[in-house]
RNA sequence: GCCUUUGUAGCUCAGCCGGAUAGAGCAAGCGCCUCCUAAGCGCUAGGUCGGAAGUUCGAAUCUUCUCAAGGGCGCCA
């Protein structure tokens, strides 16, 4: 179900029955004032400029050859050549009766028909440095991901989850030394990667200060890479405990990654011989200075020098674009995707451009598979330079979540000194984390963004406390109804039903936006929009008092339950939790 | 130096593959709880869309230049 799409194939009739060329753009877009009607066709004004003719003549034919019947009720040309449609409240009322009766509240599932073909996506995201603790900066491609991935299965694409876990660097040879003699002290391991960023802290200072640690530690990384017992052993404890991390944020962030989508980097380690080799043997990379390059031309600067891509040091380690080239041919070949999508901050832009380029050259990316690197922006502190704390640090991703947690307890508290500390801990939860998600994933993706405890924490306003509250009140309406029936049979008559029904009607074409432009922030102000025009809709247009016929009653109760519907769903695809008390 | 991202209301941000009078939230001001949850609703005020030129019937949106900030650019990831 989706209005633009009717709208679009029914103008694009009328423009080619009006002699205008196949494939001419009908352009229809909501219209942004209400004389304007609800949906407006701009395609003709367009059209009209490369064809030379006059728009308004143009747009005349067009309308003549437009048959809305049953759609819509008037069709108007306006200005230049707009061509302004106003849907009809009987139509809309039998589409929001399909909608409400689908498993799927109107979103069409994919491989239905020959054009919307079920794809295999492959999605990268998350991706902690397990030598460290997930702080605030890990949450944007954590939650992101997230919801494009829950989108991208609403709609019924096959999604696979890759998350590519920092787990073989440099940094693990000082670690796993720390470790060890932690152990022979007789810690025990969960104890000394309890705190994970004392830990760092610690083993650092002992490479930069303590005589031969340093050299224990490099030997260390080379002994793990080569495939040595002992340093393996205490790699793999090591990877273990700080994935246990991670998962408590997953689990507290309602993330739906588990331990079967990691694949981190160590996963690709015995391939990364094998892909220097194909690349030196196809003559795309080349030595230079002692490294194996890839001079990519395809990327040269104004004086024709290409860009350089360092595939192998010259000590014949490997590096990330090692990594990242196998890491193609694994998920086109082996994961058999149709599109790869990468969620990474933005500073990686241009070495996932690079990636590309390689990769599609050396086959390891066939033609066909799509491959999206989505950045995002950095983070920046109140002063709009980039993030720290008073201290220099930065703030752990697990004690932003409970200070949510905590502040939405004290404020449920406050309204509901009552309540039983079981269903308080539940909501709190709900409530904090929510509010946290909401504010990260409704701002554009790719712009920098300035953190701040207030915004972040703020529970009132186009929060997702807001799209729960309209959710509950909704239930609380259903609970006072009790054993109120209601049919499916929506009558739209009062402008804000109308207003909702539109509203309703456009949830696949926010999934669509959402999946091929990896935008979650469209989904969130869609959901903010829908509770908003509820929130009107239950002061003007009353259900439950004196005076209402059954009828009435009835349809703005299956009203009422459709937009409960879209907000739950909405939100579960945010991984967003609703209640029916707050 | 080169590449790249960003600049919209006091603050945080939508809108950006051209469309009609640039939208929200917060903060400010004024109203609304004998009435389905006031984490709410209604209203007011707030803007040379960083600046300049250009393309166009029409530009926040496209092009060029410019200013400011962030990021990246041969052996970290």
């Amino acid at each position: 179900m989706n209005i633009k799409q009717i709208l679009a194939k029914k103008v694009s009739a009328a423009m080619l029955a009006a002699g205008l060329p196949e494939g001419t753009n009908p352009a229809i877009s909501l219209s942004n004032r209400p004389q304007f009607g609800d949906y407006q066709a701009n395609g003709v004004m367009g059209a009209a400029k490369k064809l030379k003719t006059n728009p308004r003549e143009l747009a005349t034919k067009v309308v003549e050859q437009l048959n809305l019947d049953g759609i819509a009720d008037k069709i108007e040309l306006a200005g230049p050549g707009f061509i302004n449609i106003h849907l009809a409240k009987t139509w809309l009322a039998s589409q929001l009766s399909n909608v409400a009766n689908d498993e799927y509240i109107g979103v069409t599932q994919r491989g239905k028909s020959e054009a919307d073909k079920k794809q295999t996506v492959v999605v990268d995201y998350s991706a902690p440095n397990l030598a460290k603790e997930m702080h605030v900066g890990h949450l944007r491609s954590t939650i992101i991901g997230d919801a494009v991935v829950r989108a991208l299965e609403f709609r019924g694409d096959k999604v696979i989850r890759q998350n590519h876990m920092g787990d073989w660097g440099t940094q693990f040879g000082m670690l796993i030394a720390h470790l060890s003699d932690k152990l022979a002290s007789d810690e025990v391991a969960e104890t000394a990667l309890a705190d994970l960023e004392n830990f760092y802290r610690e083993a650092k200072v002992r490479f930069d200060e303590e005589e031969g640690f340093a050299d224990r530690a490099r030997a260390d990384v080379v002994k793990l890479q080569s495939g040595d017992e002992q340093c393996a052993k205490l790699w793999q404890k090591f990877i273990d405990i700080s994935i246990s991390h991670s998962e408590e944020i997953y689990d507290k962030l309602n993330v739906s990654l588990t331990r079967k989508d990691i694949m981190g980097e160590s996963a690709y380690n015995d391939d990364l011989s094998t892909v220097i080799d194909e690349l030196m043997a196809n003559k795309i990379a080349v030595e230079d200075q002692g490294a194996k390059v890839v001079f990519i031309d395809e990327m040269a600067n104004k004086d024709g020098e290409p860009s350089v891509f360092i595939v192998q040091k010259s000590g014949g380690g490997y590096l990330y674009a090692t990594t990242d080239l196998s890491a193609c041919r694994y998920r086109s070949g082996k994961l058999q995707a149709d599109r790869i999508i990468i969620f990474t901050d933005a500073r990686q832009a241009l070495h996932f451009k690079q990636v590309e380029i390689v990769a599609r050259k050396a086959g390891f990316l066939p033609e066909q598979v799509v491959y999206d690197h989505c950045p995002f922006g950095m983070m920046m502190g109140d002063d709009g330079k980039p993030f720290k704390t008073r201290t220099g640090g930065t703030i752990k991703l697990a004690e932003l979540l409970d200070e949510a947690v905590t502040r939405a307890s004290g404020l449920i508290k406050e309204k509901n000194p009552d309540i039983d500390e079981v269903t308080l801990a539940d909501i709190s939860k709900k409530v904090g984390i929510g509010a946290v998600k909401f504010a990260d994933l409704s701002k554009n993706r790719t712009s920098d963004y300035i953190f701040n405890w207030k915004t972040m924490l703020s529970f009132e306003g186009a929060t997702a406390p807001y799209l729960q509250y309209a959710y509950s009140r909704i239930q609380s309406i259903f609970t006072k109804a009790e054993a109120a029936t209601f049919s499916d049979n929506i009558q739209v008559i009062e402008p804000q039903e109308k207003a909702l029904a539109l509203k309703l009607l456009q949830l696949e074409d926010v999934i669509d936006a959402v999946i091929s432009e990896c935008t979650p922030n469209l989904l969130c102000n869609y959901l903010y929009e829908l509770a908003s025009l509820y929130m009107s809709f239950y002061e003007a247009c009353p259900i439950l008092k004196e005076g209402i016929s059954a009828e009435v009653k009835e349809s703005r109760l299956a009203l009422c339950n459709l937009i409960a519907k879209t907000l739950q769903q909405g939100l579960d695809i945010l991984g967003i939790d609703v209640m029916d008390r707050m």
